[in-house]
DNA sequence: ATGGGTGCAAAGCGTTTGCAACCGG
DNA sequence: CCGGTTGCAAACGCTTTGCACCCAT
């Protein structure tokens, strides 16, 4: 999303940092990615754009856009850990341990809930996951 | 606890694996840390009773375990993995990411609401995880 | 005696890092 | 030109594995 990048570019201003050109072309083909996409598929894909471009700065690019909240790592158990662009509504994850379909939801109950349990216990809450393991409809 | 070396020795039974002097050294003292143990330091107090015992007869047994459902793998963002025996009511985790402190919680609630959901997208539940990141009463 | 279990060291895997070349400001 | 950025390969940390020996059955 147009929104993104340009959060990006606020960052890297901030830190003054350079907006170098592979950098953008990963970020780019990043923000554009519906799905979850792992550390492999996602320099696949910049290669497309720029076969230069090698594993390290992918990772390096993903670091920082981890730093300034605009990657989210998920790690579900099925092998490879997943990227995930950041969307201003936080969701939480059903992810079938067949065929590993992952549906994302947002529910208000959830967020309620944990808010109650983080006061009851006394925390300040920064972040939350909630993921359900199971089949989906398909595979069960 | 006597239950889950009792459970562990009827998995090793009904799978024809052989009762080894190490295997129930290593899987008694798991059974008896309450809280969460990273792989070292389960060596490292495994070493106390018997300082022949490897890293990788540490790594077999857990992954022994995990397969019967006797330690469950927590990788909560904290750097190092860790490991918690099973016990028999389900629980979810509040961490402080400043001290990573952890409190373990049951909340009927969130089971319930797991259970609406996972209905409403027609999945069937086998496993599922909420962890709830934040600042605890001390640090914040 | 058979074949699983073990310790050790080596290999594996995903990720990070050191370095020299490169390039943005 | 200065210092961040890159690609490459080497290094890293954690985990698994190959092997020869050990031990439970």
């Amino acid at each position: 999303m147009k929104d993104n990048l340009d959060k990006l570019n606020r960052y890297i201003d901030l830190k003054n940092l350079r907006h170098s050109t592979s950098r953008e072309q990963i970020a780019q083909v990043f923000f554009e990615t519906q799905d979850h996409i792992t550390v492999d598929q996602l320099l696949e894909k910049v290669k497309v754009v720029n076969p230069k471009i090698g594993l390290a700065t992918v990772y390096r690019t993903l670091n920082l856009l981890q730093e300034c909240g605009l990657a989210i790592k998920r790690d579900f158990e099925t092998g490879s850990v997943t990227f995930e662009p950041y969307s201003d509504k936080h969701h939480d994850h059903l992810i079938c341990t067949n065929c590993g379909e992952i549906i994302e939801f947002y529910s208000k109950d959830v967020e309620e809930l944990q808010d109650k349990i983080a006061l009851k216990y006394g925390y300040e809450l920064t972040d939350h996951k909630m993921e359900l393991y199971g089949l989906c409809k398909q595979c069960k």
